[in-house]
DNA sequence: TCGCTAAGTAGAGTCGTTGTACTTTTCTAC
DNA sequence: GTAGAAAAGTACAACGACTCTACTTAGCGA
């Protein structure tokens, strides 16, 4: 992603962090998240406790290292749609795009379930979702010329960021993605009863 | 609420709790949340910290003391409907008639504000709407006669639990409510561009 | 080559939280 | 009433996440 940077001093870094994310990955696939301490990974990474705390803000951001792109891929996907395209539908595409494609890598299955399983680890990650929520508004309303808390617009980005959590679980998830939006975009519908017995 | 409860041991326990949350809650208004230790609050109140976490199950949940009865009011707003009632009308109906009395009180600004500035309550109290999201989803899917997973269903019932959170900042919080409501009743529709200047 | 600065370290300390073993209080059954 | 089970509370030690302070080291620019 980012280019190794000039300096070699900027270089170093990134490797301590790379290493320090690495081994705090790798220990907690091996055991548990709760069963890894930070003096673990300091020791694994072969640096203080110190210099982890100087990478990372907390333990749950060892886990989700890289996930700083995602918020500027989700405002693009708002601001450089295709002319004329409906915001739902762009927004729709993308999490249809970029979503389901995280389940495909083989490795990402157990991270997947590290994270799920981990009640701290869910929670931040949801937070982390939600947290997006103030940029993706400003850039809807931006594209309709409105107030930044304008609380259409507002709602349209929180309930979106909503809709991977929900589809997260399902078996088809596209189906679920798919679904969902609908429910955003037409209102809600009651569910078909089944055939009865 | 609660009638005080015949033994006089559950009446101590009652006693002591009551004592605990007040302490915190006072210490907490006075300083702030992260200024306030448990040993300030266990002091204040004249316990020992274990007793602190006999009664609550963290810090933050010495914040949010009563508010266990709002998931079964909720759960009752929807199986006690009117008949003929609308799901998501009840469910408007519930939110309009017990969210906003909570901003009547006068205490209850200076709560809401310890809440709004405190990062880690703002995370705890939005995870505690959510977590209400199992039971609420379970109930909107008995009334169907649906599997209690049923993808619509927990969609409304994250969806509407999120509408108040949506409504706080909000300086007419009944219109706000309303027009969330109407959002996932009729679909999202752009917001009206403000005349041009 | 000489500092300046940023990265890293050591180590002590705070705070939330848990576990263990002990005392006190209240309830229950005789 | 009194014995003894059960529950509430306490004291104390411990652990892990995180912070702070003071110190060393390594790269950078002049």
């Amino acid at each position: 992603m980012t280019v190794p940077s000039a300096s070699r001093r900027d270089r170093k870094k990134a490797a301590t962090r790379q290493a320090i994310a690495d081994a705090a990955l790798q220990l907690f696939l091996e055991r548990s998240y709760d069963q890894v301490s930070i003096r673990d990974i300091a020791d694994a990474a072969d640096v203080s406790t110190a210099t982890v705390f100087k990478h990372f803000s907390g333990k749950e951001a060892l886990v989700f290292d890289q996930d700083e792109d995602r918020e500027s891929q989700l405002i693009a996907a708002v601001r450089q749609r295709p002319s004329g395209q409906n915001i739902l539908d762009a927004l729709r595409q993308h999490v249809l795009d970029t979503w389901p494609a995280i389940g495909a890598h083989p490795q990402a299955a157990e991270f997947t379930n590290l994270v799920n399983s981990t009640p701290a680890l869910r929670a931040y990650a949801e937070r982390m979702w939600t947290r997006y929520t103030d940029s993706l508004s400003a850039a809807i309303a931006d594209e309709f010329g409105v107030d930044h808390d304008n609380l259409a617009c507002v709602a349209l980005a929180r309930f979106v960021l909503e809709i991977p959590v929900l589809a997260r679980d399902r078996k088809d998830r596209r189906a679920a993605v798919e679904a969902l939006f609908d429910i955003l975009t037409h209102g809600w519908e009651p569910p078909n009863k089944p055939p009865a017995l």
